[in-house]
DNA sequence: CACCGCTGCTAACTATTGCAAGCGGATTGC
DNA sequence: GCAATCCGCTTGCAATAGTTAGCAGCGGTG
């Protein structure tokens, strides 16, 4: 329970709910659950499972997600570079080729406003030496032990088409576009590795990342600096 | 809890493990959990809640999102086309021009493979009409009342740039580049809004998306065809 | 005024989660 | 062969999640 704000997250309920006008009641039998028991979510004083999160965001037209965040269960700086490239990984509605121009325009992006690439490994550095006798196994591995920094920076202010900054997006676009086009690999070869075809940051980045990847964690917990789980 | 398939979690789990080459009590020291509950989780006879998929995620070097998606927590198929909208715009690390010029090359992409636009709001079509008496608040809304469908169709194979799909993928993100760049908006407007100068195409749909949005669920809910909620 | 329906809540209860203690079998080192 | 250690598991239990029964307050209506 201690990497939950529980309090917060009945608030964000309430507050959904009151701008969805539905009373207590109305939620709960529109989410499936009892309402004493919203009325404590809502006050704090429960700590609902991602069933019952889940019920509730159906009910109020809102995404899981968005509770999850609140709740704690997903993190949302994960979403950060990460999270857009699993998405458009994963997308099945657009084809190999077309991620990859996606991804590298991003990517590009990114790199234009000074973001380094490289987003952690799903899971980070977590795990503590199994083979060490005196780990106490009742200390809970803390998920996520962050500390409380600064909210993130509010987005830039939208711009019209056409000014500079959407040029130089344009711009950025346009020269990712005519570099994946551009590569010469003749249209006679049916396939081919699209990895070693593509421009050289990004590829190279990937297999230097699966290359790390190769070790499992009891491997990498074997060695002499083992982390340590943080302290709960 | 009837949502989840426990069975397959714990399955996953065992893999998971076994691939990391950890013991199970390895694996519950590192996690910060019993190996009682670690081997009957694994066993499907418990039910572990996210905190718990958290802290066996971080030990096993995976993301708690892939645990998620096995415990039902997380609908891997509804990351289709609104994942993707979402994670890019919720990316802190690019602007918003950047972040329009993203979304509508993804958009001409899906559109070129034949996706219909216009990805369900977030939540979907959910809850009952609260003020029916005759609801049965004890049969729960069962979040994601799918159909077991065949498995995605897997991926296209990667085509080499250059390619004709790869030279096509090309035109269009070019196409659309073009599009955002060009449009005639002086610069000295200090501001303006993007969404009026943004082609036609994606800002229509968008701005009918949030009118429809702007109708409260309760609202909704009170018209004469409620939904109803899935059969539990 | 009495009555009704709705509100949000409390108290008691059941169902479930997660752990501690301990079991028997397999492996390892002496 | 034996003791020590590790393995995966069973059992009983405390803590917590989630439900049921019922309360008091409020506003609307006849």
């Amino acid at each position: 329970m201690a990497s939950l704000n529980v309090g917060s997250l009945g608030e964000y309920i309430r507050e959904q709910r009151r701008n969805a006008q539905y009373s207590l009641r109305q939620l709960a039998d529109a989410a499936g659950v009892s309402n004493p028991y919203l009325s404590q979510i809502e006050r704090g004083l429960r700590k609902p499972s991602a069933e019952i999160l889940q019920q509730i965001a159906k009910a109020l037209r809102i995404s899981a997600e968005s509770l999850y965040v609140q709740a704690g269960i997903l993190d949302e700086r994960d979403r950060d570079g990460l999270e857009v490239h699993h998405a458009i990984l994963t997308d099945p509605t657009i084809n190999e080729r077309q991620k990859q121009v996606l991804l590298q325009i991003y990517d590009s992006f990114r790199k234009e406003n000074g973001v380094v690439d490289g987003a952690a490994a799903p899971g980070g550095a977590g795990g503590v030496d199994p083979g060490t006798r005196d780990h106490q196994p009742r200390e809970a591995a803390d998920p996520v032990a962050e500390p409380d920094d600064a909210a993130a920076e509010p987005a830039e202010p939208a711009e019209p088409a056409g000014a500079p900054v959407a040029r130089a997006a344009a711009k950025t676009a346009k020269k990712v576009v005519r570099r994946v086009a551009g590569r010469g690999v003749r249209a006679s070869r049916a396939t081919g590795d699209a990895a070693d075809d593509a421009p050289g940051g990004a590829a190279e980045d990937a297999s230097q990342a699966t290359g790390d990847a190769s070790r499992t964690p009891a491997e990498d917990a074997g060695g002499d600096a083992a982390p340590e789980a943080a302290p709960a």
